[in-house]
DNA sequence: TAAGATAAGAGGGACAT
DNA sequence: ATGTCAGTCTTATCTTA
């Protein structure tokens, strides 16, 4: 079922609705819609309704997948009535024992898998991702389980960082702070377990384009061509001088655009551009000055 | 009201112990 | 492994034009 959810405005968001809580829940954020189903006419018209009746289960909830009911085959050499069991039986039981454990492995991968997955489809969405991203992040993640980097962290952190990676990889700009909002989970969390993907998988990321993220925060502002160029040109500049180093790419690409609309007389806020790159004024102002005492031609 | 200045604190990398 | 240090960025607040 298809709705907004109130919480994360998130038009395309898929609500859950759990029958066993009597919860609606938004797949999304997780935020509980509605506590109480009331009246299955409210949520379900006609054809929803024979849908339902075709297929003849219950929506259910991927949170609740085993029920918390599940058998573990035990060692013992006693049947239920107290009498030793013969050793075939016994080998047997072994041997399904084994089979067993086996199983529960496998269906408890899989199960993270599909998590993982659902929230991956979700992201897609949300941030308008290409398939390419989606498959890279999926592999990337599916290396994350194998290696046991999912362990003690949680499914969308590490979701979160395999997009972030993805994106790296495929220079597409887009920030840990935008990814850790779009998931709902701290940045701190996000860079962490990105962090700890990249070194234990080994994945070397590219550096980030800043004409890219100037492209980015230019579009986002609504600035024109020529203002574009031109902090492009400037970009380069200051690449080749390496004073881009050590400095926050978006922080540079808003500094270099501000100074090209000064140059080329678009009014913009340092505000509004801070906000379009997703820095605060302060930095924008540090780089403005940094910029000025080492470029002077800038002055004019 | 936008821009500039200043201060305190967070988080992470480099380097030494 | 742990601690220290310099540099970056953020948040908050005050001042200036």
């Amino acid at each position: 079922m298809i709705k907004k959810c109130s919480s994360c405005n998130n038009e395309r968001t898929t609500i859950i609705t759990d029958p066993e809580s009597a919860e609606i829940v938004c797949s999304n954020c997780g935020m509980v819609i509605s506590d109480k189903i009331e009246d299955n006419r409210v949520l379900f018209n006609d054809e929803q309704r024979n849908e339902r009746s075709r297929t003849g289960g219950t929506l259910s909830s991927l949170a609740s997948y085993d029920m918390g009911l599940s058998t573990i085959i035990g060692r013992t050499e006693k049947d239920s009535t107290g009498n030793k069991i013969d050793s075939e039986t016994l080998s047997t039981m072994k041997r399904l024992r084994t089979w067993d454990l086996r199983m529960r492995v496998y269906d408890s991968t899989s199960r993270n898998l599909i998590q993982a997955f659902n929230e991956l489809d979700i992201l897609k969405d949300k941030l308008a991702l290409s398939d390419v991203i989606a498959e890279k992040t999926a592999y990337i993640y599916r290396k994350a389980q194998e290696r046991g980097l999912v362990r003690g962290r949680s499914i969308s952190a590490i979701v979160d960082s395999a997009v972030y990676i993805a994106c790296r990889e495929l220079q597409i700009p887009k920030t840990l702070t935008e990814l850790a909002s779009a998931c709902n989970i701290r940045r701190k969390v996000l860079s962490r377990s990105c962090r700890i993907l990249i070194s234990e998988l080994d994945i070397k990321i590219p550096i980030i384009d800043p004409i890219k993220c100037i492209v980015k925060v230019a579009n986002k502002a609504s600035l024109n061509e020529k203002t574009k160029r031109q902090a492009a040109d400037v970009m380069d500049n200051l690449t080749k001088k390496e004073i881009s180093a050590g400095k926050n790419p978006m922080g540079l690409a808003a500094t270099v655009l501000y100074i090209s609309c000064l140059n080329t007389g678009v009014y913009i806020r340092q505000a509004d551009i801070a906000h379009a790159a997703g820095i605060t004024e302060v930095t924008l102002r540090n780089r403005i000055q940094d910029l000025k005492d080492r470029l002077p031609q800038l002055n004019n």
